[in-house]
DNA sequence: CGTATCATTGAATAGACGTTCAATTATCGT
DNA sequence: ACGATAATTGAACGTCTATTCAATGATACG
């Protein structure tokens, strides 16, 4: 009875993304090993033949989302703007978007930020990704905290990158909770005059420029 | 060999108590009635007497467990700060110290964060208290806009809590994944800069000020 | 004191799940 | 073409779970 062959790369990826299209509609708790083996279209022992255990599918899950996902994109649309203060505002609009943009996505990073509170290895594996997203932010942040150096002195890079990490995620927890209150503009706005400095020109882009976060590398982006 | 009686009411809190237990300790998702009872000293079909179903104990929960939380303290030392500036910082402070100071609360709430993205009931439960959240805010938040109006012409209070307030709860998502990481005084410098008046005089507290969140209320914090 | 009520117990039930494994057969090397 | 290898199957197993329920006895009330 049994079906066609397969060589062990290609299974183990077919496995893979069958469990996340569950994982992705049901969630962590409601995936099962049968309902990826239906998804795949593969018998049940399948799974544990190229996995071993379930949890370590589940890792391997992990693994693939944060591979798939491109940490931040800071694109020459981005980079072409002068003022950095405007490039800090062109990216926190970027990850907003993709907040509404990628909700499956994002609702199962979430799940695992959860799964992570209590197991070892995953909390292990997100404190990594935070650590390269807070990372992915300096070179911008730097530059902008060098724009106005007398304002933010004694503010450090590592520190204004994690309140920015910080905003970005609880933004992320609060478009999945009430979507339907979720007004990107009207935070970026606020967003804006904080970051802007006081007395100086407006920003010399407006908010209802959109900055498209580079829709076309097909690559997502995490939280 | 049924035990001694106890009036409902009386029952049914020392379920809920016990299943917080073990909802702190487990997470919600190793939270069974078999534990649950074991917690209480009680036999498992107990539970399903007093609260039906599991979905509907772990709701009742929830519910405990956000009337056991106070949204927000503007206690009297934060009151008699001058600076709406000033209170804005003090809340923060106030807000971030609960992240490590009462991290077993927090990380359940965590978990029905995670619940309520895919829970009808839970999710409208949770809506709601964000809303209480943001609004807590609101009067601090409208004095500091008051305060500053030429700098945050357009900059609603609305938008401005919903910044404050995903800050905060992305504060709790780092602080949950990377504990060690965590670095408050750090990251309230960097929010207070860009809060703070640009010319203006420096905030009138000291960050290394203990603000101390009302313990004396014995109340704890959302979030 | 005696009786009806009902909270309580603990075993039983049914279902879901992860994992194991003997049987089967597609595939490859010879 | 043929046998060896091993991927694949599907059923079986044990475990854990929520839920049900008949039996029990504590308690309130007359």
């Amino acid at each position: 009875m049994p079906g066609p062959r397969a060589p062990e790369a290609q299974r183990r990826e077919q496995i893979l993304c069958a469990a996340y299209d569950v994982a992705a509609r049901e969630g962590l708790a409601g995936t099962t090993i049968l309902q990826v083996a239906a998804a795949a279209g593969l018998s049940p022992g399948l799974i544990p033949f190229h996995f071993g255990t379930k949890r370590q599918l589940l890792l391997s899950l992990l693994d693939w989302l944060l591979e798939t996902t491109t940490v931040l994109q800071v694109g020459p649309e981005i980079q072409r703007l002068r003022s950095p203060t405007d490039r800090m505002i062109a990216l926190l609009r970027q990850e907003m978007a993709r907040l509404s943009s990628e909700p499956y996505r994002i609702r199962l990073t979430f799940d695992f930020w959860t799964a992570g509170v209590r197991d070892e290895e995953v909390q292990a594996r997100m404190r990594e990704e935070f650590a390269r997203y807070r990372q992915a932010f300096r070179p911008t942040i730097d530059a902008f905290l060098a724009s106005q150096p007398e304002r933010f002195k004694g503010v450090t890079a590592e520190g204004l990158s994690a309140v920015v990490v910080s905003f970005i995620k609880g933004c992320a927890v609060q478009s999945m909770i009430d979507p339907e209150h979720f007004d990107m503009d009207e935070y970026l706005t606020a967003a804006e005059r904080m970051l802007s400095s006081l007395g100086g020109r407006p920003a010399t882009i407006s908010l209802s420029d959109s900055i498209h976060p580079a829709a076309d590398t097909g690559a997502s982006a995490p939280m």
